[in-house]
DNA sequence: ACCCAGGGTCATA
DNA sequence: TATGACCATGGG
């Protein structure tokens, strides 16, 4: 909670959304979501660009456009064939369940599970569609947090999605909400290179490359970020 | 010519 | 259950 509140009282006059710009829509993030997987966001914003300007932005045509199409449309957020048989995936699967009304009138369970069920839609992608897409209380574990809160000394015994997931749950139940595990996860991806730098508090790790620069930093300056437990 | 990147699936042991 | 190969492209 006080590294939230840290990070959140230095950054709260910006945007916190992990997707900037494009994803203004429900299937913008469902999509985002997929293409993001193992690369960086730009690339992944590249591709939903050039979905979005083929009129390829779209339940139906995702469903129904011929693969190749796809993958040459996305190509540049990588592996292009698996994530174009992934988007398929999630289109047959928004319209098995009835369309995106039906879809998102599921209950935060039933939606976790009819997402995990979809080929190529793990815990995490499953989480963050639920809370960027449909604004459901999930809060996403990604290789960021895991490495800054790592970095920082903080996080779970066990190293599972679930305990990670846990971890930061129980951490903030007083205050759980949509809105602050969006601002929370947006923080940690945007800000948590800097969070490691700034704070004196970190440990050496040579195995988390973006905070490597900082490791034989112990008399850190001081920038007001202050770390804490959850 | 390396290395890595916000994951997930599948085949082994 | 747990570990490793694989996907494939762009950038440092």
């Amino acid at each position: 909670m006080e590294t939230y509140q840290a990070l959140d009282g230095r950054y709260r006059s910006e945007t916190w959304h992990w997707m900037p710009d494009v994803a203004r829509g429900p299937i913008d993030v469902i999509v985002g979501a997929i293409l993001v997987q193992h690369t960086l966001w730009e690339y992944a914003e590249r591709a939903l660009n050039a979905l979005h300007a083929a009129g390829a932005l779209d339940i139906r045509a995702l469903a129904t456009l011929p693969p190749e199409r796809i993958e040459a449309l996305i190509r540049v957020s990588g592996t292009p064939r698996m994530k174009a048989r992934r988007l398929r995936a999630i289109a047959d699967s928004i319209e098995g369940a009835g369309g995106l009304d039906a879809f998102f009138a599921l209950s935060d369970g039933e939606l976790r599970e009819r997402l995990l069920a979809t080929h190529g839609i793990g815990p995490e992608t499953a989480d963050a569609i639920m809370l960027y897409a449909a604004g459901r209380p999930a809060f996403v574990i990604d290789a960021y947090t895991r490495r800054t809160f790592r970095r920082l000394g903080l996080g779970p015994a066990e190293d599972g999605y679930g305990a990670w997931q846990r971890f930061f749950v129980e951490g903030l139940q007083d205050v759980a909400s949509v809105e602050l595990f969006q601002r929370y996860h947006g923080h940690i991806v945007l800000h948590g290179k800097e969070l490691c730098r700034s704070t004196p508090r970190c440990v050496p790790c040579p195995l988390l490359p973006h905070c490597s620069d900082a490791r034989s930093r112990t008399g850190g300056r001081d920038t007001g970020l202050v770390m804490g437990a959850g």
